[in-house]
DNA sequence: GTCTATAGGCTGATAGAC
DNA sequence: GTCTATCAGCCTATAGAC
């Protein structure tokens, strides 16, 4: 499995070395802004060189979502609240720094071009996506039972809670103005209303 | 105030028809694909002639989102129930019935280019979105007196709903797999939980 | 008002020399 | 592997004839 062959090695870090550029234009820039020729530009090579390593710009683009989904299921990953309000609570925050982190990778992902993001969700194991809605379904799996709950399917709440996150972090994406409030507030208040602990909240905002 | 000076006349109508077949582009191909010389084709016009009518495919777009927003506001405006937990709960029927009826116009003022968004929040007024978003405001503002609650203001209350709904309505659009559940159930299910009118909501259900 | 013609760009992708 | 050169196409916007 280690490909020691130095051949190998320097293409696969030239091929890194291509995507790590092309995010970078991508932020800058926007999609419409990442063309083969800025990238070749920007590794030093010609653009025709680019396509011995990537088959098209898609597949670059597409590259880039896999690999700000991987980031966004590591940040939420990384929650250790037991309590699974408190977890969602936390998701809550990294989803939405995430989005603040990388905003134009999760316009990519999200919000650019329909065939793309139908393209990243339709093989979903290449990508976090999946597993990062499977952490928060878990999450409202375990809230539900310690709550005894009976009505509602936890992956309708869990789709529910990420669409909130969703429209809130995409409302700032796509117009900073849009939204007088603070996110990161209103995330909070979102989480409280549909996990249902806005008494417990108040005594955990003063302990912050 | 009333133009019947018939060249006028006609300078309208064909002004009008214009975004008509533009909005019937963007339907089918996306904001890419809604190109100045696919808009003189379908009007049977030269390219040169769509720019005597508008200063430039930009303009075209905004007007297309100032309509969009328009409709958007029809839809909500249109909403009669007094009681505002219903009126809430008929607003989100409401709006993503609009963004499902025009996804690309949904698309184009929310999601396909910042500049444009920017652009059309920035001049509020020539569309509907800040009135509609006043509609939702003043509905939080009668619930929350009619329920004599004090803790945390409508705006907010109002700008999550709409973010929610906002998100709901953007999965769909970008990816219809993205979201296993009925966008409609899981706006019923958020209006409830915002609203904090989970036991009502029940009877109303069976009512239907 | 409407046309033709065109300036002056940009793009993705490939063929073929080295 | 990498290059140069190029194909084949797209675009917005404008100048100037009619």
């Amino acid at each position: 499995m280690a490909t020691i062959d130095p051949r190998t090695r320097r293409k696969q870090v030239l091929r890194q070395k291509i995507l790590e550029v092309s995010r970078e234009i991508l932020l800058a820039q926007g999609l419409a802004g990442l063309t083969m020729r800025r990238v070749a530009e920007a590794v030093d090579y010609s653009p025709a060189a680019i396509y011995l390593h990537f088959q098209s710009r898609e597949q670059i683009a597409q590259e880039l979502c896999f690999a700000g989904l991987r980031q966004l299921y590591e940040r939420l990953e990384s929650v250790t609240a037991e309590d699974p309000a408190s977890r969602l609570s936390a998701y809550a925050r990294a989803y939405l720094e995430y989005a603040q982190s990388d905003p134009e990778t999760y316009r990519l992902i999200f919000m650019a071009d329909p065939q793309l993001t139908k393209a990243v969700f339709a093989h979903r194991d290449a990508g976090g996506g999946q597993a990062a809605l499977n952490l928060i379904v878990t999450a409202f799996t375990d809230l539900h039972s310690s709550l005894k709950r009976t009505g509602g399917k936890p992956i309708e709440f869990a789709e529910l809670f990420w669409a909130s996150l969703h429209g809130l972090a995409s409302l700032r994406i796509a117009c900073s103005r849009a939204l007088t409030g603070d996110e990161f507030r209103l995330a909070q208040l979102v989480t409280e209303k549909i996990t249902g602990t806005e008494e417990k909240s108040h005594a955990k905002a003063q302990r912050r």
